[in-house]
Parts: structure tokens; C-alpha cells; sequence
DNA sequence: CTAAAATATAAGTTTTAGCTCGCAATAGTA
DNA sequence: TACTATTGCGAGCTAAAACTTATATTTTAG
């Protein structure tokens, strides 16, 4: 086990034959991640399941930590997408409104891969490459900052950097734990009201006394 | 690389000798899994940090994983020690007293040794023997249950068990994070701001309006 | 003092994961 | 068709980590 930290790909595919390899095999460390786990997914069992050769794997990812990363992106890409839309969207609404759909999209997010989501949150770190999430995070913070700024007079800040702190760490917790650990919370009828404690929850603290 | 999820102590350490050769590898795996992290953590260089030959590391622990066990437990007793005590004191104060209360052990818990902490969070889920925690994660529950029950009458609850989730998980999370992320928000005169802006957030949640 | 029980040692075995490399097959091009 | 570039293959190399075992040392107890 020779630890290499290069994580970016070695060569692009440029026809679609390779194109179609590089596809099958970040789909099967997606399916090894989520059924298996980090550590039994070993380079020579992904290209297994994806049907490649151990050495087509190593054409196109240097190392297993780049096949992650690639893992990584393809899923932050589709959250990113999801929430950025929905913080764009809510900017100009009350915060009655915006609360409200900050909480849904939350769930909306993690719901689009929970099983990957689990896995990635518990190990990301161990991977290099967390630029992207991070920047992701970054953004998402930005986001609130902004609403929070733009919404002055609405909401109860003495500290807007603390707030939006709150808001987030709040939100994602608390979304994360019940799509990942309580789905019986967000079960049919009593999604609704998970959705409005919440919201509750968030405009409490926002709205002056 | 074989797998086996063994994590009971091969033979209990009788005389003083070998308690100390016990400590001295747990010991080592903690200040190891600190600075380097889990896949670091050989078991080779877990015995060589403790002084220790390789042969006595399993005559103690079948595998690392009941080692890694070891440390785990050790801090989650640590860990509960402190938090169920302060929560047996609290059950009898008014909730506003409770409150606070509850948002200040949480940072002390994470204080105890919040590198250990971070790295333990990120990894216990691949580690078999997840029952201490997970029993004291629910003692936690019980205990804040038990409280919102007593002080029914001075809380808006429409659901307990759900209120219960919500408080433990965002108190959790906000300590947790700011702890390991974000220690700015816990240095000197703002540690102030941090605890009393949380403990506005969960009255304002659990009060009636 | 001595035998047995407990503890400590480290060389060495086994297993497995990451990765390379030389060659074969396929696709694009003229 | 022939020639080149791209892609695919998988046996096998290397390193390292988990773990065993035969042997040596220390402690306990009769």
C-alpha cells in the first residue's frame, strides 16, 4: 500500500469505448461504496464489478483515491445543483418562506443518495481531494450569509458569521440524521411535520422577540 | 488483511505487569489514531509506540479492531461520565437553567479530547463493538426525555420523542462543530455568545409562544 | 528453592491490496 | 489494405499489514 495523493486523471478518455469504461467503473465503486464499504472496496474488486481490466482501471485513475474522488464529485454535483437552485430561488422571499424551503431542499439533498451520502460523510476525510466539497460548503454558507444580509431588518442578527454557523450546522445535522437515521420520521404524514418543527426551530431563533 | 470482529479482551491482565502492558498499548493507539490516523494504525507500530513486542499486543487484543475498541471505550466512558451527570443535576431546574446547562456540558464533552473525538467520529462506524456508544447515545435520549416529560407543562410539545431527537441532535452537532471546526466561536469572551445564542435557539424551540 | 503459571519477545508466515508492464485487440485514417 | 493511435487485458511484482508461534524471561506460590 503505497500512498499517492495524485487524484487526477491520468489520461481523458476521448472516444466513447473509454468513455463507457470510465463510466462503468465510478459506477461500481459507487455500488462497492455503498454496499461494502471503503475498506473492502479494493481497486481489483471495482474493476471486477465493473467488468474491466484491473488494467483499463489504472489507464484512467492513478490510484483508488482518485476513483473515490471521482465518486465524490459526480455526487456533490448533484446536490450543489439541487441547493443552489433553492437558496437562488428563496432569495428574495420572507423569511417565513424561505426557512421553509431551506429545510426541504436539506432533505431533498440528502435524499438523492443517502446510502453514498452515509459512506461519503464518514470517510471523506481520509480521502485528499475535499477542495470540492468544501468549496461546495463554502458556497452554501455564502448563500445564507447573503440572505441573512439582504434580510437585515426581518431577522434578530448580532452576529451574521455566527448565525449563518447556526443555520447551517442546524439544518444539515438535523436532515442528515433523519434521512439517514430516522427514516420514520420523514415517512408519508409525518414528513409535514418534521418540516414545520424544524422551520419552527429556525425561525425562532431568526425573528425578533 | 484477514477480517475478524473479535473485540473482546483475549486474556484479562492479572498482575501489575501486564495492566500497565495493556494501558501502554491503548495508550498508544489513541496518541497514534490522533497524529496519524486509522490506516496508519498498524498494529506493528501501535506495539512499537507502546514499548511494547508485537506477540504481547495479541496476547490482549485478537485484532486491532478490538484495540481501537479499547480506546473508543475509554472515551465514551470519559465522555458520559460527565454528560449524564450534569443531566441528573439539571432534571429538577426550570428549563431556561436546563437549557444552558445542557449546551455547556455538551462543549465540555467535546473538550475532553476533541482530536480523539474527531477522528473516532469519522471512523466508528467501521469498527464493530458500536453498542457502548450507541447505549450511551440513547441514555442521553432517555435522560432529556424524561426531562421534556417532567416539564411538560412549561413546554410546547406536540411530539416528544421528536422534540428529543431535534434538541439532542442540534446540540450535538452545533458543539461538535464548533469544537473541531470552528474554535474561534469558543475562544475566551465569545464563548459567551456562542453558548447563549444556542440556548436562545432551544427556548425558543421548546417555549410556548 | 523450584516448578508452574503468567508475561514478554521478535522472527517469520500468510494474505491481500495497490500497481506495473508487455502484449493484444480495436478504432480511426489515408 | 496498411499503418498508427487508442484502448483493453491480466499475470505477476512489491510492499505492507495482520497475525502466529516457538522461545525466553519474570512472577507467584508451595
Amino acid at each position: 500500500m503505497t500512498y499517492k495523493l495524485q487524484t487526477n486523471p491520468r489520461k481523458s478518455a476521448s472516444q466513447e469505448r473509454s468513455r463507457s469504461t470510465v463510466d462503468a467503473l465510478i459506477e461500481a465503486t459507487t455500488r462497492i461504496l455503498i454496499k461494502e464499504g471503503y475498506d473492502r472496496a479494493s481497486t481489483n474488486r471495482i474493476a471486477e464489478v465493473a467488468g474491466v481490466s484491473i488494467g483499463s482501471l489504472y489507464q484512467y485513475f492513478p490510484s483508488k483515491e482518485a476513483l473515490v474522488a471521482a465518486v465524490i464529485d459526480r455526487h456533490t454535483q448533484q446536490i450543489s445543483a439541487v441547493t443552489r437552485n433553492a437558496l437562488v430561488k428563496a432569495a428574495a422571499r420572507p423569511i417565513e418562506d424561505a426557512a421553509r424551503e431551506f429545510v426541504s431542499v436539506a432533505i431533498d439533498a440528502h435524499r438523492i443518495n443517502p446510502k453514498l451520502h452515509g459512506v461519503l460523510a464518514e470517510q471523506i476525510p481520509r480521502v485528499g481531494r475535499l477542495e470540492n466539497i468544501e468549496a461546495n460548503v463554502r458556497e452554501g454558507y455564502a448563500l445564507v450569509r447573503a440572505y441573512l444580509e439582504a434580510h437585515r431588518d426581518e431577522i434578530d442578527v448580532a452576529d451574521l458569521d455566527l448565525t449563518a454557523f447556526v443555520l447551517v450546522t442546524v439544518v444539515e445535522a438535523l436532515t442528515h440524521a433523519a434521512v439517514l437515521r430516522r427514516p420514520d420520521l420523514l415517512a408519508d404524514e409525518k414528513a409535514g411535520r418534521f418540516v414545520d418543527d424544524v422551520t419552527r426551530l429556525i425561525l425562532g431563533y431568526l425573528r425578533k422577540q
